[in-house]
DNA sequence: CAGTGGTCTAGACCACCCC
DNA sequence: GGGTGGTCTAGACCACTGA
């Protein structure tokens, strides 16, 4: 089956090479071409659809990408896989389970303020002297005292409105800005490592100034590519855990 | 630093995109393309080296791959970061490339056994006494002598039978099994986590005996289940990151 | 609206693989 | 040597962004 969805009635207004592919990708699926064989030539391919050599290429480029074809300057184009290989898949079935502190956790903001973020923190965002709505705090297990991170987010100006909603500190922000502007976050891109931990969330986590801790960040896109929010969270090494499931897709499991 | 040598002297084979690629990654190393700001367009970069608006393109492309910048039509080039990242990465782009870093890689064993494993190190499968192919050693980038984490992988005495072509070390050990035994892994579970350096992982990499280490823990099951093959790494704290990209499907980005 | 990147065509020469 | 994919040019039109 291909992704992307062929539901819209009749009328594709997708780029040439990406029809092209989804065709290519089907023949392979199907065991038109079978695995181990050749795909036509470039050439061929040229004919068939009445195209140039350029959109087939990029057509291929797809292929290629997915760990379908494997291509070979003399040879041709092999087939490595029916299925794209690739179908590991983050069995998330929201965006929400990036928490995995479950939704049972409150926010409690120490401070808030409007301005332009540090570059250090996040480079990717502080560098065009744009200003973002900084919220500082502490994420806490719903009905314990014992916090979980110390946490900064930045949310676009654009969503500052927010800011006073904010206050109540329940559920995720980047739903809250979902919601209340009628936008959607298209993808996460999330980053961990293990550096040395601020005086800042030392103070908080109750923690030693020369301690490590985790630092998780992350940014959530929009779909044209802005980045709507963006967030640097600080776990004590001692209580983070990140578990999470890959699964490869369209094959059963027996098992639950 | 660019990572293809220019060592060679003087002339340069590779292909102009590469070329040009390399030292639009050099100009945002030095800062020439601050990171946030936009780049040249591709006619004016046309104009600068004097070639087609194809081979910019290209140029653009292996940038936007290593995730230097993000492409936007109608806007520009953005610089996202000067440098790629550099320290070890598990980049999961595409969702699957969890399982391609070890192609990059040689595995060297420390040695070899049969035996039940401790159980504190895998509580999950050490606990009903049953013998593993047990192989403890270290990960290194391909062509260097630096180390990426000690480890320690379990599999099931079902496929020891790969002990004899594990020596030569190359790819990912789960792939050698899948194609032997003509099973497949459906599934992955994986947690991160940070704890105390064993003084095995210390003595590999390097580490005093009070470090910390990054421990990535995995079970690769079957389609019935079952554990396949299951592995402990540590990794020192200073080189490692794991970034990923979680998307919502069905919709459409409209960047790079 | 002007300017950007995205797509596409038609052609060319080259490096490489295999016969 | 004949055919493959890899690179590159010169041009065109379109979709999208942002002022």
């Amino acid at each position: 089956m291909t992704q992307t969805g062929k539901a819209n009635g009749g009328s594709d207004d997708r780029p040439q090479y990406v029809r092209i592919g989804d065709q290519l990708r089907d023949r392979i699926a199907r065991g038109d071409y079978a695995v181990g064989a050749l795909l036509p030539t470039e050439g061929e391919l040229c004919e068939e659809f009445k195209i140039s050599r350029h959109t087939v290429r990029e057509a291929l480029r797809l292929l290629t990408d997915a760990g379908l074809i494997q291509r070979r300057q003399g040879s041709g184009s092999r087939v490595l896989a029916a299925q794209p290989h690739q179908n590991y898949v983050h069995a998330m079935r929201s965006l929400d389970q990036l928490f995995l502190y479950a939704s049972d956790t409150r926010f409690v903001i120490r401070d808030m303020s409007v301005a332009v973020p540090e570059p250090t923190l996040f480079p990717e965002i502080g560098g065009d002297g744009a200003e973002w709505l900084i919220v500082r705090g502490l994420r806490l297990e719903r009905d314990e005292d014992i916090p979980i991170c110390d946490s900064t987010v930045m949310v676009n100006a654009a969503y500052a409105g927010i800011a006073d909603v904010l206050a109540e500190g329940s559920g995720a922000i980047y739903r809250l800005i979902e919601d209340r502007y009628g936008i959607e976050v298209l993808e996460v891109v999330q980053d961990i490592t293990v550096s040395p931990i601020t005086a800042q969330a030392a103070k908080s986590l109750g923690k030693k100034k020369d301690d490590a801790a985790v630092q998780v960040r992350r940014r959530y896109l929009g779909t044209d590519g802005s980045v709507i929010l963006a967030s640097v969270n600080h776990h004590p090494t001692d209580r983070f855990s990140y578990t999470m499931h890959l699964r490869r897709e369209g094959a059963k499991r027996s098992w639950v």
